[in-house]
DNA sequence: TTATTATACCTAGCCATACTAGGTATGTCA
DNA sequence: TGACATACCTAGTATGGCTAGGTATAATAA
C-alpha cells in the first residue's frame, strides 16, 4: 500500500463490497483489480482479503460458489442484497467521513 | 463520532497536528475544536486524545507548556518544525488515498 | 452550604482490524 | 525440471482508538 495501512481501517470491507457490487470475482483477482483500479496505491495483502471475505460471507452480505475460470476451479464471490443495503450505507458513511476531514483540513482556505 | 470509528485509524493523528499547526491549543479545547469544525462529525474520546498528544510530543512534533487560560493553569501544545513538516506529508498522504478510494467507487460515473 | 455538572488531565486494559509469515496446491514457462 | 505466478488459507502480531475508571478544580444549582 502506498499510503499508510492505519487509512485502510474501515474501508477495507466496503472497498470490496463495492468490486464485487459491480462484478463477481474470485479472491486474487478482487486484489488486482483493487491495485489497478487505484493507480496501485491500494496493494491489499491476502492476509487481510481472505479473512474479510469470510466474514463478508459468514455475515451474508456476499456469497461463495466454486466455479470454473479459466480452465481452473475458483471461488467466485458475489454480493446479496443485504451486502447492497450494507455497501449503500456505508458509501454514505465514507462520504460524510471524508467530507468532515477535508473541512477540518481546508478551514481558512488553506 | 457519527462514523464508524474504524474511518478515525490513522487519521486521528493528522487532524490534531492540522489544528495545532493553525493555533496551539491544549487538550480539552482540541476535542471541542474538532467537534465542532466536523459538525459534530467527529467527537474524539479523551482515551483516544492524550495519548496521540503525548506520543506527538514525545517524537517532538509538538511540545507543551502550562499557561495560565482564563485563570486556570492549562497544558498548551504547540506544534514544531518537524511536525508541521511531517503534518505537509500527511496530508498529501490522505489526498492520495482519499482520491483512491474515490476512484474505486465511482467506476463507471456510479 | 452542598450537590451537581462541566472542565481538564491521565492511564490500564480491551477490542477491532490490517499485516506478517508461514503453509498448501496447481498451472505456466524457460 | 526448476522457478515463478496463481490461488487459497490461517495463527499470531502490531497498531490504534475506545471503555471505563481515576484525580482535581471551577462554576452553577438546589
Amino acid at each position: 500500500m502506498a499510503v499508510d495501512k492505519g487509512y485502510m481501517s474501515g474501508s477495507a470491507r466496503m472497498l470490496v463490497l463495492n468490486l464485487l457490487n459491480e462484478k463477481s470475482q474470485y479472491g486474487y483477482e478482487l486484489i488486482k483489480t483493487l491495485k489497478q483500479r487505484s493507480n496501485d496505491v491500494f496493494d491489499m495483502k491476502e492476509g487481510t482479503l481472505y479473512p474479510i471475505l469470510h466474514k463478508l460471507e459468514n455475515d451474508e452480505l456476499i456469497s461463495s460458489s466454486n466455479q470454473e475460470v479459466s480452465g481452473r476451479v475458483r471461488k467466485v464471490y458475489c454480493i446479496t442484497d443485504k451486502g447492497q443495503r450494507v455497501l449503500a450505507r456505508e458509501r454514505e458513511e465514507w462520504r460524510e467521513f471524508s467530507v468532515a476531514v477535508n473541512q477540518v483540513l481546508t478551514f481558512g482556505g488553506i
